[in-house]
DNA sequence: CTTTCCTTTCGACAAGAATCGAAATATTCG
DNA sequence: CGAATATTTCGATTCTTGTCGAAAGGAAAG
């Protein structure tokens, strides 16, 4: 992954209600959930919630598609997982192997 | 992790001098690097430097000590860990046990 | 104790992001 | 086709963030 697109990613969720709505995404699984519903779910003007759908979209962090007359947005889990990814070859980079190895989920040195 | 600790931090990372601030930092390892040397690698001017490295302090992801008239900066790899392990449990959370299981490292759904 | 060095704080400006009502677009149903 | 529904785009406002030179704060050296 490129340091852009990991910015562009973070930035996607360094947001309050994006994150919420990402999270709400996560919890929704693959099948995903209309716009409206998620703004009802979350309490967020419409025209507020199109706008960070749209940033999330952009990030690659989820995905849209069209059911009739609502938008589907579902969170894209290979996106987020070449995040993480990304992220932990951040943390762990450039240590020597015994702290190398040590930086695993929960015992990160 | 709280979810507003996680935006601080994810704000923090999500900027492209301080991306490249926190990397050079994990690769410093354990030592860390003085604020002066870091505005040296990256050509950032120190005032500049000081309020990225603030950001990153405030939001946990570094730590600092003072060594002479030096201000040494390191990566916390702790926080780090946090995170990341926060944003795994956003990603894995509610997906069906085949699911869940397969979002591991470089293969998550 | 004065000078030098390293870094931060201040201040002012420029740039970008968040918010949300109103209007526009797209899709289905009668 | 016309009405109803779901969502986006537009537009104006406000708030926040980034930038960096100049001045100030601490710590060591002469």
């Amino acid at each position: 992954m490129e340091s852009a697109t990991a910015v562009t990613a973070l930035a996607a969720l360094a947001h309050d209600r994006r994150l919420a709505v990402f999270r709400t995404l996560v919890v929704a699984g693959a099948d995903g959930l209309a716009a409206g519903h998620i703004a009802q779910a979350l309490a967020v003007p419409p025209s507020s919630l199109s706008h960070h759908l749209g940033l999330l979209e952009q990030a690659g962090l989820v995905q849209v598609r069209r059911a009739g007359r609502s938008l589907i947005y579902a969170a894209d889990f290979a996106a987020m997982r070449a995040l993480i990814d990304f992220l932990t070859e951040d943390c762990c980079r450039g240590l020597a192997p015994p702290a190398e190895s040590a930086c695993q989920p929960g015992a990160c040195q």
